[in-house]
DNA sequence: CCTAGAATCTAGTCAGTGTCTAGAAATGTA
DNA sequence: TACATTTCTAGACACTGACTAGATTCTAGG
């Protein structure tokens, strides 16, 4: 894995900069996160980065992409699987969400933390086809009438809501001692049957 | 109120620093807070923040605590003001809970930002406190039979989702160029009705 | 009043960071 | 082989959070 020889042109830098930074961020946090640091464990000068990345808001914007191709992939994973009546697949979707979300919070948390670059295109679009499979399914299951046949747009926002939240609240420990499962089926069938009295 | 000759000791120092350091966390969110800086602009040592804040955590944990403090002020009023059945109701809070997030992300971002420090009783006693006012509204509701008689808890950790997540996906500019209003009152007509065909 | 002791602030230091620069080394190409 | 480009190194700079020793001010107790 690691060259016993290094050599001077390290061959593969742009590409190991993101694993290793990836790591770092699922054990540290995006703050424990150094450029020279990862350079250090790479074993590479630590002006070296900036030959790919120019500055570290750059590196950390195309590891929010690969974060969120991989989000995509899962979603659309899940729901490829998903069986059976509207309410299953939507669980399994939310299930799905809801375990990446906790599985790699702090990427979650920078995949979505964009206050602090207000252009950038790649990752607008990156957020649009990783979020493909959920809207699909809810235009699916509008079109078959499994629900409630409301502006397509008003349901898919607030469906994107609700797991967001999920995963916020999931994540923030604001759950307490409660399972993650038992909130998440909750809040699914909450969303389901809505608020109102049945009768 | 700057001091005309500066004191020795500031007399007021913690409280100085809260206050800068939240404007500074409005205008350039929390990476560009600096406890130097706000030295700086106090007119007082480096090492002057250090005899009220440990680190620059704490400062950060006292300002998140001050946050939860006004927030659950503002959502108890728009609650305490709201009027007529529960629908109304659900959204002023709803909308006051936006209002917050969107004039404060980077508070709400600092809020919520629980996974540097596990072990923060006051933030979580400041969270329960901040959101009296809406379990409340919850609690009362389903006394009255305003809304369905599910399991309260579950109903309670479905509304903080997805207010949350509104709060997350509208200040993340997730809902285009949809108005934040719009996107508000349709989520939450869609909380209400639930997802099932009504027919 | 005055005098310890505690609280508060200053000044200096240290390791660490992101960014910038000039130049060396390797790679690709004509 | 010669040359231009890419990639990397090495050094520098300003900045940060944290630690320390010591100066200054405040506060009680006698």
């Amino acid at each position: 894995m690691a060259q016993a020889t290094p050599r001077y042109h390290h061959g593969n830098l742009r590409a190991e900069l993101l694993v290793s930074a990836e790591r770092k961020l699922e054990t540290t946090g995006v703050q424990g996160l150094s450029l020279r640091e990862l350079a250090r464990e790479i074993g590479v000068s630590h002006g070296a980065p900036r030959q790919h990345f120019p500055d570290k808001q750059a590196l950390l914007d195309a590891l929010a992409v690969l974060g969120l191709e991989r989000l995509g992939r899962e979603l659309g994973a899940a729901l490829g699987e998903a069986e059976g009546p509207f309410a299953d697949r939507l669980l399994a979707f939310v299930r799905a969400y809801v375990r990446f979300a906790t599985a790699h919070p702090a990427m979650l948390a920078l995949m979505f933390a964009r206050k602090d670059r207000p252009d950038a295109p790649e990752l607008l679009e990156a957020g649009e086809r990783a979020f493909a499979a959920p809207v699909a399914l809810i235009a699916g299951a509008q079109a078959a009438g499994e629900i409630d046949d409301a502006d397509p747009d008003r349901v898919a926002m607030a469906l994107l809501a609700t797991i967001q939240g999920l995963a916020t609240i999931i994540t923030g420990g604001m759950i307490g001692d409660r399972s993650d499962d038992v909130v998440v089926s909750g809040t699914v069938e909450t969303l389901l049957r809505g608020l109102r009295p049945t009768r």
